[in-house]
RNA sequence: GGGAGUAUAGCUCAGCUGGUUCAGAGCAUCUGCCUUACAAGCAGAGGGUCCGGGGUUCGAAUCCCUGUGCUCCCACCA
């Protein structure tokens, strides 16, 4: 069959990824061999693939594949996240836009929508992800909210409960008047923005003075009880001790309380207290039992303490009581001002400090173990670098607020009891159970209890990922969690560190004892070429799927990993992706090379393809050497760039080209066997990074059984190397540029054979001439002794060699000016090697080995000067 | 405000324990080629104050100090 010479990656890649789902090759089940497991970073469940996720797979699917051709059982377990707030988000939305609004539903019938809404849109980035070749095994897709899923998180918090280690309680929580809901303090990204400082007037009661107070939210003055001074401040000696001031606009009085707290030096030293809107204010207000006032309802308008503006939102009230207080004269002065505002990470709105009763779950005590972890290289993390940040996040954890006033998510298992107080348990019969004895109260009923509608955080569960993919929360000595964990590697973004590997690891070490994976694979952020963040909202941000319909999977896969080290951002740009398909084309024509020899049967390797066979064998080895040490520090760009040259630049721009027979003839049979043999060598290694062409040329290769698969064939390990080989194969290379540059300086057409001159020397190996004057398109190679005049000259090392031509080709005043020049070089180099050996020191202190290598250098360079000088003086 | 990282070719990055793998790779650029696998290609070439300044050392891209630029993380100064 005729193969096309461009290859086409759009016709073969859905063939062969339903040949591998048809024989279920990603599927594992445990046996006896070794395991090797990755479970996803799962995207939300209603997300689409963008870059980020290209990336991360397509690095999880390389490790994949490789563990898998190395022979382990490689599972690697996909599935979805049900992202508590951007679904609920997402699905309010929805129903808003149909007329619905969330507050007329009851919780089943919003849970309801939010399912349907699951099913529909759910799993669509899972199939994005076959198109990019995930070997995912997809037999073990799990949801963050199945059933057994749900099951390990309502245990776990039963389980902490009952440890002690979560508790209920009034706290300021960073509440987004959006999502109506709180949040971690992880949740809350800090943004500089544009402010201003409002200096308000504050009149002491009994006088006219006022005392001046700065702050940049105005609006909170409507929940001001207290003002607070420095006591050692000398701007606020004079006021009495139980001085007391009013309230702008509100006409309140207020007390002034003294605490060192403020900073004398900040505005004027004086700080109106809000306990109900600041956190610091609230410690304030604790400290001095002060009133609080609350003035914002949940959506962040203002309530009944908002006086005139009740009903008005946070923002406009600003903007209203600014012009009020001008009016009234008690704003002295307004100033531009920069400060630090935390936004929501889902909704993007600014966060209100909010008092609230919320569940905790204490963090110092399950920090410990998870710190330790990865400070002893337990827990690696790559690049290592992220060390730092990790550990000074773990020493300064603090708890973390884990409820969440949402609806879809697992409901908090607490129920309260008619009489008061609360019980914690798996199940509403055991919350019964639990709530009679409680009680004394034996005619308890179900109905009469009430479960805590708050739900949990979406990270509650996913911190149990890679325990609860395997079912060990509910059953923690079943086959699976035995046989998988710990798993192996994990790839995800330095993004969710904390949100998400850090309680992980805090999670396998309380709820298994172990850590849940040996290494934490940390990749950059997908940037566009001009190191933006890519989002929709700028439109830099290619689909995907787009960019595989027009590369190909292997062809996008490559530009993914291509300069994308570790912990680096990647500057992606459509340009990689071209790069990575034309690598696919190179392949598949040096293929169509390989495949289209006729072989004579009766014919014996020559001598040159000896030569070249047994070097290629040594380079081989040499590079999947290179490349375990690669994987095994995870370069994992850096290794397929390996293969890359390998492949394009050893392999295709010079093997191929050495044992090529001339057009129309045959190759011998050894060679021919070798060369494929290499060629499959090379496409194994190639496999997990371009599954899809590499199944293709293995299946053309040979006939194949149906259920055969490059998938799963070995790693090639290396065997041969023998670095004299190695040497010697770069000094041929070198002649042969040298002709190459000769006939391009000269205008000498390939075709025009060439006799090569030599006067031998240790540098020159007579076994290589054959391929050398295979490679230089030589007539004929002949060793003389006597320099000749009418040749063009070069040296390769310490070797002179001349290629005779006729008197008008060559150009004396040429060849002259080059040689002055390469001399010139060399004296320049010979003067710096002789000036590190004249220094006595350098000769006394360096070990032998590096003053041995000056002096080599010193030979060769002067080998060299001698050459060039009689040759200037036979030209001249 | 505290902490960390980073600076090498036009771009993106390697460069591990200081010394022949020390100045590298890929891409881009330039020059020739439609040479019978591949123009998505082949052959060749140019391109660097290793951020500035000091220091340690026989020897520094590499180690130390300092300045500058950039990036990230953490943090309740109104």
């Amino acid at each position: 069959m005729e193969m096309a010479a461009k290859y086409t990656p759009q016709e073969i890649e859905s063939k062969w990824y339903d040949y591998w789902i048809r024989h279920r090759f990603f599927h594992s089940t445990p046996d006896e061999r070794e395991p090797y497991t990755i479970v996803i970073p799962p995207p939300n469940v209603t997300g689409v693939l963008h870059m980020g996720h290209m990336l991360n797979e397509t690095i999880q699917d390389v490790l994949v594949r490789r563990a898998r051709m190395q022979g382990k059982n490689a599972c690697w377990v996909p599935g979805t996240d049900h992202a508590s707030i951007a679904t609920e988000a997402k699905v309010v939305a929805k129903l808003k836009a149909e007329g619905i609004d969330k507050s007329q539903l009851t919780r089943e019938e919003f849970l309801q929508h939010a399912w349907a809404w699951k099913e529909k849109h759910g799993g669509i980035i899972l199939n994005q992800l076959r198109k990019l070749g995930a070997s995912c095994d997809w037999e073990r897709t799990t949801f963050t909210m199945d059933p057994e899923m749900s099951r390990s998180v309502i245990k776990v918090f039963v389980d902490l409960y009952n440890k002690g280690l979560i508790y209920r309680g009034v706290r300021m929580v960073n509440w987004d008047p959006a999502a109506l809901t709180a949040l971690s303090d992880e949740e809350v990204i800090h943004t500089e923005s544009q402010g201003k400082l409002y200096y308000l007037r504050y009149r002491i009661e009994g006088s006219d003075d006022y005392i001046v107070v700065a702050t940049t939210r105005p609006e909170t003055i409507l929940g001001d009880t207290a003002l607070c001074v420095n006591p050692n401040d000398p701007r606020y000696q004079h006021l009495p001790q139980d001085a007391r001031v009013i309230v702008p606009l509100v006409g309140r009085s207020i007390p002034v309380i003294r605490d060192t707290y403020v900073d004398i030096d900040f505005g004027t030293g004086a700080l109106k207290v809000t306990p109900a809107h600041d956190v610091n204010d609230y410690m304030l207000g604790e400290k001095y039992h002060l009133e609080v006032i609350d003035i914002f309802n949940d959506n962040g308008t203002l309530n009944a303490h908002g006086l005139q503006y009740e009903g008005m939102d946070r923002f406009a009230v600003r903007e209203q009581i600014e012009k009020d207080l001008d009016a009234a004269g008690l704003l002295e002065k307004v100033e531009a001002y920069t400060n630090s505002v935390g936004y929501s990470e889902r909704t993007h709105v600014p966060i209100e400090p909010k008092l609230s009763m919320q569940w905790f779950l204490k963090m110092d005590e399950l920090a410990k173990p998870a710190l330790k972890a990865v400070m002893d290289d337990e827990i690696r993390l790559v690049p290592a670098k992220f060390k730092n940040t990790y550990r000074h996040w773990m020493e300064n954890i603090k708890d973390w607020c884990i409820s969440r006033q949402l609806w879809w998510g697992q409901q908090i298992p607490a129920y309260y009891l008619p009489q008061g107080g609360y019980v914690v348990a798996e199940t509403p019969e055991e919350a019964l159970k639990l709530a009679r004895e409680k009680s004394g109260d034996a005619s308890l009923q179900l109905s009469d209890l009430r479960q805590d509608p708050d739900v949990l955080d979406t990270w509650f569960s996913s911190w149990l990922w890679p325990i609860s993919v395997f079912d060990g929360i509910n059953h923690p000595d079943n086959e699976e969690i035995q046989y998988y964990y710990p798993t192996n590697d994990l790839v995800t973004g330095p993004d969710i560190l904390f949100f998400w590997v850090a309680r992980m690891i805090m999670a396998g070490y309380e709820f298994r004892g172990e850590k849940p994976f040996s290494n934490v694979y940390l990749t950059g952020i997908v940037r566009d070429k001009l190191r933006r963040k890519m989002s929709k909202s700028l439109g830099n941000s290619p689909d995907p799927l787009d960019l595989i319909d027009q590369y190909g999977a292997d062809g996008v896969r490559l530009a993914m990993l291509l300069s994308s080290t570790a912990g680096n951002d990647i500057l992606f740009d459509d340009a990689l992706c071209e790069q990575g398909r034309n690598f696919g084309n190179k392949i598949w024509n040096a293929f169509r090379l390989v495949s289209s020899w006729k072989v004579d049967e009766k014919a014996v390797p020559t001598q040159s393809n000896n030569t070249a066979v047994s070097w290629f064998a040594c380079l081989l080895s040499k590079t999947l050497r290179e490349l375990e040490a690669d994987f095994e520090a995870y370069r994992i760009s850096e290794a397929l760039m390996r293969v890359y040259r390998l492949f394009w630049d050893e392999f295709s721009g010079w093997y191929l080209e050495m044992i090529k027979p001339a057009y129309g003839q045959p190759i011998d049979r050894p060679t021919q066997e070798v060369t494929l043999t290499f060629f499959d060598e090379l496409l194994r290694i190639l496999h997990p990074f371009m599954p899809f062409l590499t199944e293709e040329l293995w299946q053309q290769m040979a006939p194949r059984q149906d259920g055969e698969t490059i998938m799963l064939q070995e790693i090639p390990t290396p065997l041969v190397e023998d670095q004299q080989v190695l040497d010697r194969m770069e000094l041929l290379k070198q002649v042969v540029t040298h002709l190459r540059n000769l006939r391009k300086e000269h205008n000498i057409p390939n075709k025009e054979a060439l006799t090569l001159q030599v006067i031998p020397d240790e540098n020159y190996h007579e076994t290589l001439a054959p391929l050398l004057k295979k490679m230089g398109g030589l007539s004929q190679i002949e060793s003389i002794q006597e320099k000749p005049s009418d040749a063009l000259s070069f040296r390769v090392k310490t070797t002179e060699y001349f290629v005779p031509l006729a008197a008008g080709v060559i150009n004396v005043e040429e060849e002259l000016k080059k040689l002055k020049a390469e001399l010139e070089y060399q004296e320049g180099f010979l003067a710096s090697v002789m000036k590190k050996l004249s220094n006595e020191r350098f000769v006394q202190n360096a070990p032998a080995k590096v003053v041995e290598n000056e002096q080599a250098k010193r030979r060769d360079a002067e080998a060299k000067i001698t050459a060039i000088r009689e040759r200037l003086q036979q030209l001249s």
